[in-house]
RNA sequence: GCCCGGGUGGCGAAAUUGGUAGACGCAAGGGACUUAAAAUCCCUCGGCUGGUAACGGCCGUGCCGGUUCGAUUCCGGCCCCGGGCACCA
């Protein structure tokens, strides 16, 4: 124990207690089945080479919950690693001359010494990057065993094409329609890649939303409606003449009870019927051609015209027999359903418009329920009803027509009721150098064939040169040739989606040192399933969802046993910076290394978690960084002052819990068990606080803590009081994961102990919190009009008389008749008077 | 257009989930210390209003209505702002 100096000097306060923790091995952890485990995480970043702010966020949120897990006692697994495949390394490859390999390596060294001068209470023994081949070999392994299983195959697929460089581009490499680099006109190609039968675990990932209470409920809705199942019919329309090998249309609809409305059928651009008319017909190819063009965002097609052609083809309604046009509109999807659909203009707003704008017929044959008028000239009524203009199935309602048209198109063979999904498989194949190889091999005869587990890793060569261009595996003569037991073979050039990677670290993270398999079952199923993950809610669907299959598929593989990954999420709001995204377009950054140098990470962490609650934007603010300096030099000042001059704490507080010692406690005077009082209300809310994530009032908390500890202090000098003996060992417990540096240094100082780590976490005492009074409200007629002082043990006679009585309440019931008087216990008193 | 979030002082926000709206902090104003500034400390701080004062009154949580002794909180209808989107039939 040493005298603290004058000043906070936090610069050499935080590499000090970094040098030890790092030296004791602070937060390497191992499993330890006789011990509770808790696995944080954080979103591991893409090595950009410089922290931003939106990870200073969300790494601090994700420690401060990792070091208030650990001060429950808790065995706390904290790793960091780097999602270090992807498109920026190539670019930036091409344009400083270098390869993406050194380019990524070196970004992660500058980020790891970024994230070290915060303080971040990692296990870096677990360091992983995916474009290590001891990572990505495995992730190479489960693909064969997938596909061995039969969840891989390969199918046609539409990806941009650049006929002037002749290469595939990424959806950020299409500007306005061209190539970012030559400005060519792109164009939609289809070739062979690579999908996993996501399909197959629809309504496992669908089902089991339902069981994750603890994920924010707009994640799970995403997902849901991602997911997208609906219960339909498909329904044949047969076609008066044949065309390109097709004597039906096949359409899938979720309101059969609309089908005597049908006037007309629409097929999708892309519909093989469509592509084979073309071929005969110009004017059909222009329109195709066309509809290519065309933005297929949903947004952008909200307020699109619909447009189509007719083609002349006549198709036969299933119950009526009518004969109904069969038109190409720009507004059918060709990837959902069968490409495909039944026209109802009466009862869909699209059709509606459509059948509008080209004077085809509009039936109604849904009526509302409750007889409200529906003006069919002004838009569809949508909504379910009862059927009129439906012949025998007219009156019913939607679930009796959807089954009385579903049994009688079973008897004449021409639908059948289906679950459908929106939700597509996924497509992993990526026309790009830094990825993960695909480990597959082609034979003379372009037969795929999976590369047997013991040629595993297909490495990627680091030593590259970048064109910008064409992928340099692609490029590479030599990488390509192989064999398959001797006879000539090619490798597949073609890398996986780094959405693979990233679908599967967490697990990695228990074991990166296994080389015996993918995962260590012992070390992955005593960690796993994550406690709580932490990351934007940009990652929502795609990320979360992606994740959530592997690690079924993981477990169906029997790498491990639990059913999901993560059980509580929390998606951390944006950093706004007025009012807008911080980003280097509007040029509103803010350099969190500039402020780290210049107000410690302490400080930078402690606003961090003080301006706004985790899951809310949090709006930048200069002067709130330095409020936040502020309250830390308050902090040391006031142990500074108080180091000598308060009771020590092996004096007063209990050696187990660090609290007062119970004798001592009932010693206090009044004015002493107050501050106690005060003191201990705080911390029970705080404590309520740290448990919903909620960490801008616990700071809120501790500043209160402080408050009252110097107000008492000076004005009425409460020199060695052991109630402020416990409340310094409170507050710095309470603070120790929001600052933990400067927490650590104040503990040792102050002689609570040598590390606060190891500290037990502070306990409210209820005793504490007992007072013989107590304050009430009095409302008359609602409003609030004076306050009370009653004995603790009043009964209720005691209660209303008091407040009846008091003067102020009086002067409002004066001449009135009292009512009626209501008795909240421990909060107010409502009298009701007229 | 559809699906999610949000609207509370000059600003960031809080409110035991139906019980004193504005905790905690920022900014601002006034004061103390100082030759001065910085730093620090003390006081005031939603609007209007009565009173010399002590202390009161009215209004106030996006807008309109409802339930209730009592609504930021629950219900119905609207208006804005932010995010996501694969025309999902």
């Amino acid at each position: 124990m040493t005298t603290l100096d004058e000043h906070y000097r936090p610069e050499i306060i935080e590499r000090e207690i970094q040098t030890y923790w790092r030296s004791n091995q602070s937060f390497v952890v191992h499993a330890d089945p006789t011990r509770e485990k808790y696995y944080c995480l954080a979103m591991f970043p893409y090595p950009s080479g410089k922290l931003h702010m939106g990870h200073v966020r969300n790494y601090t949120i994700a420690d401060v919950i990792s070091r208030y897990q650990r001060m429950q006692g808790k065995n706390v697994l904290q790793p960091m690693g780097w999602d270090a495949f992807g498109l920026p390394a190539e670019n930036a490859a091409v344009q400083n001359n270098t390869a993406p390999a050194a380019w990524t390596y070196a970004n992660i060294d500058a980020m790891k010494t970024q994230l070290q001068c915060l303080g971040f209470a990692y296990d870096w023994t677990r360091e992983l990057a995916t474009c290590q081949p001891q990572y990505y070999r495995w992730e190479q392994w489960f693909f064969t065993q997938l596909y061995a299983k039969g969840l891989v195959y390969k199918k046609t697929s539409a990806v941009n094409w650049c006929p002037q460089d002749q290469t595939v581009l990424a959806n950020e490499q299409v500007v306005e329609g061209c190539c970012w680099r030559c400005d060519t006109p792109v164009q939609r190609k289809e070739i062979p890649q690579w999908f996993i039968r996501i399909t197959a675990y629809a309504e496992e990932l669908l089902e089991a939303l339902d069981q994750l209470d603890d994920w924010p409920e707009q994640v799970r809705a995403m997902q849901r409606n991602w997911i997208g199942k609906s219960r339909g019919i498909n329904i044949s329309f047969p076609l008066t003449d044949a065309i390109a090998g097709y004597t039906n249309i096949d359409v899938y609809t979720t309101r059969p009870d609309t089908l005597m409305g049908v006037t007309y059928l629409s097929l999708a651009a892309e519909h093989p019927i469509s592509l084979a008319l073309a071929t005969t017909n110009p004017a059909l190819a222009r329109f195709i051609a066309e509809c290519k063009q065309q933005s297929v965002a949903e947004a952008d097609m909200a307020t699109m015209t619909k447009k189509g052609v007719a083609t002349g083809l006549q198709a036969r309604h299933p119950l009526s027999g009518e004969l109904v046009p069969v038109w190409i509109a720009n507004y059918v999807l060709m990837d959902y359903g069968s490409g495909a659909v039944m026209a109802v203009p009466a009862h869909d707003q699209r059709d509606w418009e459509f059948a509008t704008q080209y004077q085809l017929r509009i039936t109604q044959v849904v009526a509302p329920v409750d007889n409200t008028p529906c003006n069919l000239d002004v838009e569809a009524f949508v909504a379910r009803g009862t059927l009129i203009n439906s012949g025998k199935f007219d009156g019913l309602l939607f679930d009796e027509a959807f089954n009385a048209i579903a049994a009688q198109l079973a008897q004449s063979s021409l639908g059948t009721v289906t679950t459908n999904y929106r939700l597509r498989d996924w497509g992993v194949s990526r026309q790009r150098y830094w990825g993960t190889p695909i480990p597959m091999l082609y034979d003379g005869n372009e037969i795929a064939i999976p590369v047997p587990a013991d040629k595993l890793p297909v490495l990627l060569p680091e030593d590259v040169v970048m064109d910008g261009i064409q992928s340099p595996l692609k490029a590479d003569p030599i990488w390509k040739v192989s064999d398959i037991d001797g006879q000539p073979a090619v490798r597949e050039t073609d890398t996986f989606d780094t959405f693979m990677e990233s679908s599967w670290y967490y697990a990695r993270f228990t074991c990166p040192d296994f080389d015996g398999g993918m995962l260590d079952p012992e070390r992955a199923n005593y960690w796993l399933p994550v406690d709580q993950y932490v990351g934007g809610i940009e990652h929502a669907i795609l990320h979360l969802l992606y994740a959530r299959f592997f690690h079924k598929l993981m477990r169906d593989a029997g790498l491990l046993t639990s059913d999901e990954p993560f059980t509580r999420l929390l998606c951390q709001g944006m950093v706004l910076k007025d009012g807008s995204k911080m980003s280097k377009s509007k040029g509103n950054t803010v350099d969190p290394q500039a402020l780290i140098d210049s107000y410690g990470a302490d400080t930078v962490r402690l606003f961090t978690m003080f301006a706004a609650p985790p899951e809310q934007s949090l709006e930048w603010s200069d002067e709130g960084v330095a409020g936040a300096a502020r309250f830390l030099r308050r902090l040391w000042a006031y142990c500074r002052e108080h180091q000598t001059g308060v009771i020590a704490a092996t004096d007063c507080l209990q050696t187990d819990r660090l609290m007062l010692a119970p004798e001592l406690s009932a010693m206090l005077n009044d004015q002493q068990k107050t501050l106690r009082r005060e003191i201990h209300t705080v911390l029970k809310k705080a404590q309520q606080d740290y448990e919903k994530n909620q960490f801008n009032t616990v700071v809120s908390a501790c500043m209160t803590i402080l408050n009252q500890l110097s107000a008492q202090g000076t004005r009425n000098s409460l020199p060695a009081c052991p109630v402020a003996t416990e409340g310094v060992a409170i507050l710095l417990r309470l603070l120790s994961p929001i600052v933990p540096h400067l927490a650590h240094l104040l503990w040792r100082e102050m002689g609570y102990g040598d590390d606060i780590l190891s500290a037990p976490w502070p306990l409210v005492d209820d005793t504490a919190l007992e007072r013989a009074t107590l304050d009430m409200v009095v409302q008359v007629n609602g409003k609030v009009r004076g306050q009370i002082t009653v004995a603790n043990s009043s009964d209720r006679g005691a209660i209303e008389h008091a407040a009846l009585t008091e003067p102020n309440v009086q002067r409002f019931t004066d001449g009135k008749t009292i009512r009626k008087v209501i008795v909240v216990p421990n909060k107010l008193v409502s009298i009701v008077a007229n």
